[in-house]
DNA sequence: TTGTAGGCGTTATCAC
DNA sequence: GTGATAACGCCTACAA
């Protein structure tokens, strides 16, 4: 920080004024005298003066800024979420700040911004900031929004997709195209998404009376590489399906890749399908049939919980929105 | 803000304790004995009492926070650059946070952000925040790295890719494969990228003697739907030329959308080359030739600048980066 | 080992 | 209209 750097001081002194009245001035309090108004402006500007926004935060004892907390900033698909919420937040007249929480310590974003009080609210998206973190940080003046996370506790406020509707969808979305032998290959273990698409592929299964293959416990970690060793491994031994429910875009397009590479192809051979439509699903070949999340929507609605929240709402009830299957050209009548 | 929070008062008064004991206490010092050490961390805790980082700025007079200042965040290929400014800020124990500055008043994220001093260093990538906003923020103590932009000034520093030499090369490439009607097609017509690139076409173009076709003036705004019916408008004009050299891959990708439509192929009738190397630009059909800009180290080069500034040396040169070329499908031998 | 006092840069509340 | 003064929450000499 600026060291050297004139305050609301130099500008007095340099005025012959108090402090109090060339604070009063610059914030155009009509108080003022208008010549000695325009004359201290034209001394700030002579000395560069800029309002120094920790000190104004401290006093006013509020950001006018919230943050959005992703793992990854700039991952595949946040471009629009964070368009959601910065317009909400504009719209209110806040600021936004986004944080990813991947790199270095585990929450120390997370820590910075929201247990040292430097924003007003939050929204999360962000597996690896914990619960007790969250938990801890909010309160009546700085409620959280957490998204695609169960989390129910003072001042935080829940937004979902589902999920679950959206696995079910695209599940029987392969079912009534005739596919039987469906494989879910599922994410991370500790993916509260992957478990429900894959509860919704069950449901799904059970109503189409048919037996659901195992689960494939090798999980991708949500990456194409990842997909792509799936694809191999359930080609090297000999167990294709007929079509594979992927818990992710990116690890369907990784198991697509393994599967033309070998020759087997996609959807005559087995079909394949995803989850989230992320921008490059559209033109992958085959195109991906997916399942849409309202990412804008995602954002625009946790940031006006947040509004709500801020403004002595509290009884804002978990919202779920629903998703959209998206049929493109890997998967079609068997 | 939280108005009841506690704050080191409350716990000084609980402990029975002077304040300035209990802000020891809590940053360790040597000095007090480990009995009432262990006594404040218990109350403190017992109060829910965290640390207001504000306050702490403002004595301290620095952040320890960087920000990187996008036109829209999350845009195709910015999950790089951030990654790349978030690895280099982090191993030096500074904060990053992003802000877009694409909606609402032009420059109010700047502005906060950089004149209000809430950050100690900046990274600006983003063609709508003005150079005087820029050269006015910066100083000894702000250092603020410029990316892409051709800005001068004390305390300024200057990272660019080499958009001309990118230009250059890919031309060149079309004129190797026996390509000679050439035709570019720019973007907004403020965009120095725009304009960089478009010189080293001329370069090579001159090379080899190749009368190069008029610049193609009616912009795309560097869009999809802006290259979509740049496509339409060239083949209903009936001036089609052997390939087409689009300022970037959006635009390109919709250029080739539109011919394809209408039955040209691509490459076979027109090659169309673009720059920047976006995601789906590998995906697309056919797959794109392109000019890939090195997006992490950008921001990794701009983080270490940044730090190098703050620790004293003011006498970094502008950096310029090179490109590669990328050859895929939509170009081929003609 | 602990306490007192002053300051970081603002703004707000009083007086004058 | 303008000027003292106190406060926001924290840190840090310097005293005790």
């Amino acid at each position: 920080m600026q060291k050297n750097m004139s305050t609301i001081k130099d500008v007095a002194k340099a005025a012959k004024l108090a402090v109090s009245t060339v604070s009063l001035a610059l914030n155009n309090d009509p108080r003022v005298k208008e010549s000695t108004r325009r004359r201290v402006l034209e001394i700030a500007q002579g000395l560069q003066y800029r309002p120094n926004g920790i000190a104004r935060d401290l006093k006013a004892r509020r950001t006018d800024t919230v943050c959005i907390l992703l793992h990854d900033l700039g991952g595949p698909f946040y471009s629009e979420l964070i368009r959601g919420v910065q317009d909400v937040a504009t719209s209110n007249k806040y600021n936004t700040i986004a944080s990813g929480t991947g790199g270095g310590h585990i929450g120390s974003a997370a820590v910075r911004l929201l247990s040292e009080r430097r924003v007003d609210g939050a929204i999360i998206l962000a597996p690896d900031v914990d619960d007790e973190t969250i938990i801890h940080a909010a309160g009546k003046d700085l409620p959280i929004v957490v998204l695609d996370r169960n989390l129910l506790a003072e001042n935080v406020y829940s937004v979902l997709v589902d999920n679950e509707r959206g696995g079910y969808e695209v599940t029987k979305h392969l079912l009534n195209l005739g596919y039987r032998n469906i494989v879910f290959v599922c994410g991370p273990s500790d993916s509260l998404d992957s478990e429900l698409r894959y509860r919704g592929y069950e449901t799904a299964m059970n109503e189409f009376h048919v037996q659901k293959s195992k689960r494939f416990d090798y999980c991708g970690h949500f990456t194409e590489e990842g997909g792509y060793s799936i694809g191999k491994l359930l080609s090297a031994m000999g167990i294709l399906p007929d079509a594979v429910f992927s818990a992710n875009d990116e690890m369907a397009i990784g198991i697509m890749k393994s599967f033309i590479e070998i020759g087997i192809r996609v959807p005559e051979d087995v079909a394949v399908v995803g989850f989230d439509n992320i921008p490059i699903s559209e033109y992958v070949q085959p195109s991906l049939t997916t399942v849409r999340q309202p990412m804008y929507d995602m954002g625009a609605v946790a940031a006006q919980f947040l509004f709500q929240a801020l403004n002595g709402n509290s009884e804002l009830q978990p919202v779920l929105l629903p998703t959209e299957l998206i049929v493109r050209n890997s998967s079609q009548v068997k």
